[in-house]
DNA sequence: GCAATATTATGACCCACGGTCAGAAGCGGG
DNA sequence: CCCGCTTCTGACCGTGGGTCATAATATTGC
C-alpha cells in the first residue's frame, strides 16, 4: 500500500542537490564572516591578513575571494549585522511606552552602550565613514549602509518632532538636524572613548560624559 | 687702519658651514613636509606613496628616511603646524574683548572654519586620534599633539568658567567636561561634512548645521 | 562502478608599497 | 689633488592584497 504514497512530488534530485549546494555554500560564507570578524575585533583591520582569516576559517587565500570581491567588502558585510542589531534595538525603544525624554535617553545610550560593547562595528563605520573605503566598494553595500544610517536618524527624528508637538521642545529645532547632531555628537565621544583607554586626555567617568552631552543637547533643544 | 678692524672675531671656518649646513637641512625637510602635505592634502594619507613625495620633492626615496622615521612620523608633523594655526587663533580670540556668548561662538565656528578649510589637518588628526599609529610613533610626537589637545581644551573650559562666574551659564556645567563634548561634536559633524561633498546623507546647509550644534550645547548650559 | 563533466579549493605568483643599506656623488679642508 | 665626511641614491627586502592555472572533489550520465 506505500508504494503509491506519492502524494508530494519530490522535486528532481538536480534541484536537490542545488538548494543544499546553496545552503553549504551560505554556510562557508558564514564560517568566514565569522573568523573575520574575531580577527577584526582583536587585531582590528589593519593588522588582520587575508591569509589570517583563512587560516582561521580553515580555507586557503584564494577561497576567501569565491565569496567575497576583496577584504573591503569582508569588512563592511560584517558591518551590517551590526546596524541590524543596533537599528532593531531602536525601534523596539521608539515602539516602547517610555515618556519623551526616557526615550529619547535610552536611544543615545543604547547606541552608545552598543559601541563600546561592539568596538569593531564602531570602527568600522567610521572606516566607511571617513576612509577612502568607499571609492572601489559595491555599490550595493554603499547604499545598504546609507540606508540604515538614515533609518537609525529617522527614530530620533521622529521623536523630535513628538518633543515638539506635545510642548517639550521649542518649535525652532529642526528634528533632522538635531538627529544629525545627536549622532554626531555620539560617534565624535566614541572616537575618543576607544583609544583613551591609553592615552587618557580627558578624566572622568565616561558612562557620565555621555550623560552629560545628552543633558545638553536635550536641555538646549527644551523650551525655557 | 682697516687691517686691524677685527671688533668681531668672526667665527671659525667651520663653525660657518655647520651652521649653513644646518639650515640646509632645515631648508631640504621644509621641502618633503610642502610636498607631502600637498600631496596628502590632494590624495589623502593611503594613496599617497614614498615615492610619490620624493618624486615631488625631487629626492629619492631613500633621502625622506634620512629626515623622518618613516610615512607616518612625516604625516604627524604635519599636523603640528596645523594645530599650532589653531591654537594661535583660539588663543587670540579668548583675548579678545567680546562678550562670552559671541567669543564662545567665534571659538567654535574657528575650530569649525579651520578644520573645512584644512581638510587634511583634520584627516590627519582623526587618523591619529583612532588609527593604530601611535604604537609606532616617537613619545615626543605623541605627547606634542596631546599639548596642543590639552591646550585648545583649555581655552574653552576656561571660558565655561568665566561664563559659570558671571552667572550666564547654570553651576552644575563641568567645564572640561563641556570642552571635551562642544570638541567632539564639531569633530564629529566635520567627520560627516568631510565625507559627504559625495554621499549626501545630510541635507541642508553645512554652515547652518554648525550653527545649530552650537546652539544647542549653549542653550544647554545656559540658565533658563 | 566508472568515466565525463561541473564545481570548489588551492597556493604559487604578481604587484604595490613601506622601509633598508651598501655604495655613489658631492663638498670641504689640507 | 686627494682624503674623508656628509648627503643622496636606487636596487633590494618583506609583507600583504589580489589573481589564476591547476588540483581536488563532487555530480551526472551511462
Amino acid at each position: 500500500m506505500a508504494v503509491y504514497q506519492k502524494q508530494k512530488a519530490r522535486p528532481p534530485i538536480k534541484e536537490i542537490t542545488q538548494s543544499r549546494r546553496e545552503r553549504e555554500r551560505l554556510q562557508r560564507r558564514e564560517t568566514i564572516i565569522n573568523a573575520a570578524k574575531e580577527l577584526f575585533y582583536e587585531k582590528g583591520y589593519q593588522t588582520t591578513t587575508m591569509v589570517d582569516i583563512a587560516a582561521a576559517a580553515e580555507l586557503s587565500k584564494g577561497t576567501l575571494y569565491l565569496y567575497f570581491s576583496g577584504k573591503d567588502e569582508l569588512y563592511i558585510t560584517i558591518i551590517l549585522e551590526g546596524f541590524k542589531i543596533i537599528d532593531d534595538r531602536l525601534r523596539e525603544i521608539s515602539a516602547s511606552e517610555m515618556d519623551l525624554v526616557t526615550m529619547g535617553r535610552s536611544m543615545f545610550m543604547a547606541f552608545v552602550e552598543f559601541c563600546l560593547c561592539n568596538r569593531e562595528y564602531f570602527r568600522v563605520t567610521q572606516y566607511f565613514l571617513s576612509e577612502t573605503a568607499r571609492r572601489n566598494l559595491p555599490d550595493e553595500l554603499v547604499d545598504s549602509v546609507s540606508g540604515y544610517t538614515t533609518s537609525l536618524l529617522g527614530y530620533v527624528a521622529d521623536l523630535v518632532r513628538d518633543g515638539i508637538k506635545s510642548g517639550l521642545l521649542r518649535e525652532d529645532v529642526d528634528p533632522p538636524a538635531f538627529a544629525v547632531i545627536a549622532w554626531r555628537t555620539a560617534t565624535g565621544l566614541l572616537d575618543l572613548a576607544l583609544v583613551n583607554d591609553a592615552s587618557g586626555l580627558v578624566g572622568g567617568e565616561y558612562p557620565e560624559l555621555f550623560e552629560r552631552a545628552f543633558d545638553l543637547l536635550l536641555g538646549g533643544a527644551m523650551k525655557k
